[in-house]
DNA sequence: ACGGAGAGTGTACGCATGTACACCCAAACA
DNA sequence: TGTTTGGGTGTACATGCGTACACTCTCCGT
């Protein structure tokens, strides 16, 4: 055995805070390759998280005070990612022929990159802890409000008072999230199903909208 | 302490069967209880279900391998639910007046009413055991077939190729589920709350009916 | 240069869990 | 009638968990 002083194993000589960082971000990242696993973050016990991290268990308490501090964390991630899918949408150009289509595709793809946290949200969204699920509600109900809130300024569906406009995103969204699910449990590399699946995700976006503009319509003619 | 021959606790002279068919029932209906207050079913141990069933751990094993094997039976008696839901649904008038707004509310009833069955489904459908979530799944794909089928024997969207009715059937039923989950986890007796979120739930079929509508118009027309 | 702070460690405790095995005893059957 | 069957019991064990406490050692401010 080497002697003790700098010895071979503790390689970076960082700061004291960065490397508290450091270990806090093994630890989320511990609890997201046990969900990438299959397994379920309600599931998951601090001593799993801290031995996958590489992590005396003591040690998760420097960090957070329970599991759910943790789950807590990862649901900010996921508001923020939301939050860019927004931001990213809002880039792109307004009413090409054929927006709709490339939408969700780009969605899907934004999903699938995203994988670990839509697998999160999917399945903690019901299930599990009641603080985590009304933590990703909130999360949930801003992407829907900001949602709204773009339609008014690009000046969709003008007519509609703000309760039904933002139920229509509301619908939206809980579709975009049934979708994220399927794509997310379908068997890897089938291109195939996968695109049947997306097709009918843009038939079911086609659907709401079309309902929308009727809405819409009947209250312009009023 | 009185003599063992048929002693004071033990009270039905109940042939041997129907003895294990009740406590058989008292463990199902401990998880049901569980669940009602507030746990989530993947949380339970077969020890905890054993304890408030009355009963030693071990007599578990008599009746179900493991905790998800109960799941399954409970999931069983969900499809149960679901058929009679749409049997009753069959047999109400087609098409007075407000008809949806009825449906809805008959609907809303149906779910306090099985309150527990909803509860279980919404929240296992996502997370807790693979087994389990694909069990309910089924299910869900079986209501929404037959619900497809009742809509081509009343000759509704006529029109419309059988992948898109099952597409139109599938974004009712993920409506029917969310508006569940919504009113479940609504306190009790807020009943402006509940009258607001009931006629969410109206607006939002009516949406996909516009919708599904204007799909089968244009099929029609060319 | 020294002292304190604080991230990470090691050991230990109490508790709940799933499961195995031997057992009891009333009902079912011969 | 005697024998078998099988639902329910009691005891026991290994395992994993969350957490408490005392510790080390290194970085950082003085």
């Amino acid at each position: 055995m080497p002697p003790r002083k700098t010895a071979s194993k503790d390689p970076e000589p960082l700061p004291r805070s960065a490397r508290k960082d450091l270990t806090r971000a093994k630890l989320l990242q511990a609890a997201r390759t046990l969900m990438g696993e299959g397994r379920s973050f309600t599931s998951l016990g601090l001593r799993e998280i801290a031995r996958e991290a590489g992590v005396v268990p003591n040690a998760f308490y420097r960090h957070f005070r329970n599991t759910d501090e943790l789950g807590l964390v990862l649901v900010e991630e996921v508001g923020i990612t939301l939050r860019r899918l927004l931001r990213e949408a809002r880039k792109m150009d307004v009413a090409p022929r054929d927006m709709l289509r490339r939408s969700v595709s780009v969605y899907l793809e934004y999903v699938k990159l995203n994988r670990l946290q839509f697998v999160f949200i999917s399945s903690e969204r019901s299930g599990g802890s009641r603080i985590l699920r009304l933590a990703i509600r909130n999360d949930v109900t801003h992407f829907t409000n900001e949602m709204a809130q773009d339609f008014r300024m690009r000046g969709l569906y003008a007519q509609l008072p703000t309760a039904s406009l933002q139920m229509v995103c509301g619908m939206i969204v809980m579709t975009m999230l049934a979708a994220a699910t399927d794509v997310l449990d379908l068997p890897p590399d089938q291109a195939l199903l996968e695109a049947e699946m997306s097709e009918n995700f843009v038939q079911q976006l086609k659907i709401i909208l079309f309902g929308a503009t009727r809405l819409n319509d009947a209250l312009t003619r009023s």
